[in-house]
DNA sequence: CGGAATCCTAACCGATACTG
DNA sequence: CAGTATCGGTTAGGATTCCG
């Protein structure tokens, strides 16, 4: 009995959110991050898309839209409904004619964006390296 | 002419490696890293997936098979090969029999990987705080 | 304005079989 | 062992139309 404890323990203690398993919930959630219109929304609602306005900001659907260059509505709604579910962003609507929304980073969502936000810096910062890398690799083939 | 000049500098250094600009080539760079594999696959060869190995390591293709479960044999490969090409890791071969197949970070390998941790930690260390929000909210509907 | 609903196709991706 | 090649299903995701 003490034994199968143990080993339970030691299985849990090792196993407990191993994005490296596919069944581990965590490898759902890296799933849903890890995509390009969640960056770039995350980046957008913290500011990065200002001059530099430095610090987080509430946008409206529309401005999102106008920012975020080549995103679908379909594809923007879908994903800021699943970043509202979870609670990653707060939507909020006024009621004037016609209606209002804004969207904004709750502080899970900031939290998300301090890591978000360096794969964007990182792939502007490292655009050069990686196309010399690459026509380096495409011109002996 | 020096008014132009100017605009030209202005607009250039504002748009240069803008991922929020379709067009801009980090975009596309910005969706290839983007990528879960992209990501476990950093995690693995820095090290993360040993005990606490606490540093690169060569792989070998079955043993990142086996460490990132779930992979299909073509979407590593796949996903290896693109990485080969952007200058990120390094594929080598030893020409035993059969055949070995080693791969290793590159410098700008380790690069990404600083940050593409952080995404797999986050996953991991918030995954209660998601379900938590998600289960709220699902609650109202 | 901020969506929802529908349709449709391109790609992604997994499963399988075969190879040096 | 470390792939390549092919096929087929699923789905991401764009275009369009309509609604409160």
């Amino acid at each position: 009995m003490a034994a199968v404890d143990a080993a339970e323990k030691r299985t849990q203690a090792k196993n407990a959110y191993n994005a490296f398993l596919a069944a581990c919930p965590s490898r759902q959630l890296l799933d849903r991050i890890s995509d390009r219109w969640v960056v770039l929304i995350m980046c957008a609602l913290a500011g990065d898309g200002a001059g530099n306005a430095a610090g987080p900001v509430s946008m409206r659907y529309s401005e999102l839209s106008r920012l975020i260059a080549g995103v679908s509505q379909k594809m923007l709604t879908q994903t800021l409904r699943s970043l509202e579910r979870d609670g990653l962003v707060t939507r909020t609507v006024t009621p004037t004619v016609p209606v209002t929304v804004d969207y904004a980073l709750t502080d899970l969502g900031l939290s998300l964006y301090r890591t978000a936000r360096g794969l964007r810096l990182w792939a502007q910062d490292h655009m050069d390296d990686v196309r010399a890398r690459r026509d380096a690799y495409d011109a002996d083939r």
